[in-house]
DNA sequence: CCCCTATACTCAACAAATTGAATAGGTGCG
DNA sequence: CGCACCTATTCAATTTGTTGAGTATAGGGG
């Protein structure tokens, strides 16, 4: 039961809805823990229930009413206990790279090259709005001087971790494209 | 069910007991699917009873009898299926990134920096594994040549995005414990 | 000879994630 | 004025994943 404490950390950053949250969890922290609405909404529950975060309904009169949540001290408290206990080894899904892995078995490197396409579209999007979110953070300052300085590193350093990791997979992306297409051209090789 | 698709590929690469793929799922894969032992056996359990692989009993005399499961044609045919279907973004959980996003509310920074040499230390490791892996199937080549040439590019390709990404892991996590460090010993900004 | 480690699994119970559908008001486009 | 899309959420069913224990053989070290 993680997602709890990955829910923690977002309500950690300023109370949200669900609805706030799943788009949060789309934009900024997709990249380190993946979960659906749906999921979210259950564990929000789950964790009202328990007394770890608090709901309150926010009426609104152009869009339907939204229950905005807050952490409460119990939930701060969870969330101290969660970060001195041991960290699980990240766990990755990833079926581009399944695909790839069976590439020489399964044929057909056109639908691969198509895939990879996807994944560097994908990653470009997503750096951009970490870009602007960085410029956002940094709001002027240089990143050495908002390290130094900031009284908010935290996110600051899950973003650099998102940002170079779709970095690292743009870069990629255009190897596995070159390589594959290279391949399909000239395999005059064997 | 997409494990199943994750241990075909990795049955791409040749027969192997489910003993054998927990190792290779923890050496070579781990970095883009994550499996435990008892998910392994189950899964190959059915995909057996779907005729995607094939078991049988090899006999030993200085260790326990094991099952070597072989891809049947079925499997290859499944492998292709799903390497034409669309992929799902790829899913992440990692907990330090979660106890990092927090950081500036629970305070205590020692455990994060703990933390962080863990994840440094585990990643140093996983790529050295790697490093030897790359050894192995460059045999002499540079990679330029490699993925020119070579009939089996699928396994270098996903190797390489394993050992870029333990690789930036090392350097994040070493900004990580400098920053963090740093704040600890000189918080004298307001 | 005993204990520890490695090989090679199996079973059961439980927790979590995924999928698909459903509801319901508001906004914008042509 | 109808259709698609956005906000905001709920429900139910099924599939996956996790945890912990348990079985059995063999080899090596002290």
């Amino acid at each position: 039961m993680s997602l709890r404490h990955a829910l923690l950390a977002a309500l950690s950053q300023g109370e949200a809805s669900g609805y706030e949250l799943a788009k949060r969890f789309d934009v900024a922290v997709a990249d380190y823990w993946t979960a659906t609405p749906q999921q979210l909404y259950r564990d929000l529950e789950r964790l009202e229930q328990d007394g770890l975060v608090e709901a309150r309904v926010v009426e609104q009169t152009r869009r339907p009413n939204k229950r905005v949540f807050t952490m409460t001290e119990k939930g701060l408290e969870e969330l101290r206990a969660f970060g001195r206990r041991p960290s699980k080894p990240p766990a990755m899904r990833d079926e581009l790279l399944v695909k790839l892995q069976a590439a020489d078995r399964t044929g057909e490197p056109e639908t691969l090259i198509e895939a990879a396409r996807a994944r560097l579209t994908r990653s470009k999007e997503k750096l951009a709005r970490y870009e602007q979110l960085r410029e956002r953070l940094l709001d002027g300052r240089t990143e050495d001087d908002y390290l130094g300085d900031s009284d908010e590193v935290g996110p600051y350093l899950t973003l650099m971790a998102g940002r170079e990791y779709e970095q690292l997979n743009i870069r990629w992306a255009q190897t596995v494209i070159e390589t594959l297409t290279r391949r399909r051209q000239g395999p005059e090789a064997g």
